[in-house]
DNA sequence: GATGATTTGTACGTATGTATA
DNA sequence: ATATACATACGTACAAATCAT
């Protein structure tokens, strides 16, 4: 038979085509960027090589690799000699990100206004009504959870993929350090309002506006982890 | 003598305070990557450890965490198992990066126009004034050294080290793809041209002209590199 | 489809540089 | 300031997975 047929993946966009079990360095790698992005390590915790090692009970090969991923990431900061860190960037860079992440995220909107398709249409829809539920009960860890699909979605509905990356690579950066924002009292509430606007002006094909409310979002969103009482020792 | 005044580096920002002997996973990965922004080495190509590590005249492991570190700004790529190879983004890809990139620069050029100082503008100035002397003595080499610092002006002058960090990423990744760009007739006379509108923006303090421009302006560069006949085997 | 050659992933030991007494 | 302790950088050896035959 021609086995051409059969194992044919030339079709395929990425780099790693059928489910390769990921290699020790990798499966450590995720393991601490969870931990650093649901802030159980805290900024500025150092990260021995020799200690990691045994607590994963592997050698200090993979979890070396591991760091520098991270480290190029930016979720940790290396010096040479020196060891790493988890990453502790000052105010005035946590500035410069959020900064950055809000035009990011507007530039993503204006596009989903322009390039959704109705699926697409149709799932940011639904996800931000599923919201309105967890707002009435409280759930702030439900709706944090939900929140990051949201946005993954207007990441995707953008149909650019560079930019998905780096709007998500920027949030998951800024994740440690906004933590406890959504605890603040009517914060979930007005979000979810927020949110609406975005959503609304997205589907209506509205990009300016979209990107407007996006950026009054996030600076919310900003104002609201400034004022609060830092549970996260960040300076 | 008091030799505290001669070493005192406390007034640093950065993490890697006095200048530490880069380490050989760094010059490796230094070295590489200068390779693959000048398209010395061509995407696609593999990238052998061993063979590596035999020409640098080291043992994998210094090479290993170079790969690593490149693969994480995007400039190659690992699957596991399966080696690096320098990073070939397909041509949709290349739009999206170019396209944020874009935006990014916008961005820049924005803030530049409410936030340099007048010692920056008066960089900016003179830096674009400079470049005509290339454009007229026809110097493509010259030129295209200069442009990298003219946009290098402007990511500074933003005052945004996260927006200047993702800019010159951006910038780099796509440098293979753009080297013969400025080759093309009357492409580099052009070019001044459209960088004469940007800084006169940026230094009238028109944020919103000068990143209309500056859109215009990598359009203009996008279509020149598409309509080009490949010098590079990009697909 | 099975087998062997080749390359990557991991473990471990040594050397070098940093920090502390 | 020198020396000692310690963590990281690098080299080497082995294990495991991929691909070529």
């Amino acid at each position: 038979m021609p086995r051409a047929a059969g194992r044919d993946t030339s079709h395929r966009v990425t780099a790693s085509p059928r489910p390769v079990r990921p290699t020790r360095a990798d499966t450590i790698a995720t393991r601490l960027a969870d931990d650093i992005v649901a802030a159980r390590l805290l900024p500025g915790t150092a990260l021995d090589e020799t200690a990691l090692a045994a607590s994963f009970g592997v050698s200090r090969t993979p979890v070396r690799e591991a760091l520098r991923n991270l480290a190029a990431t930016g979720l940790v900061a290396i010096a040479p000699h020196r060891g790493a860190v988890v990453a502790k960037p000052d105010p005035t860079h946590l500035a410069d990100m959020f900064l950055v992440m809000a035009e990011l995220e507007a530039l993503a909107a204006t596009r989903c206004a322009v390039a959704m398709t109705p699926a697409q249409r149709r799932g940011l829809e639904s996800q931000h009504a599923e919201m309105a539920a967890m707002v009435r009960a409280g759930d702030v860890a439900a709706y944090r959870a939900a929140n990051v699909t949201l946005h993954g979605l207007i990441y995707a509905g953008a149909h650019n993929a560079y930019l998905a990356e780096l709007a998500a690579t920027t949030r998951r950066r800024l994740a440690p350090f906004r933590a406890a924002q959504l605890e603040a009292p009517e914060r979930m509430r007005k979000s979810h309002a927020e949110h609406g606007e975005i959503v609304t002006a997205i589907l209506r094909g509205d990009g300016a506006t979209a990107a407007a409310a996006l950026r009054r979002h996030l600076s919310a969103t900003e104002q609201t982890w400034g004022e609060m009482t830092r549970v996260l020792p960040i300076s």
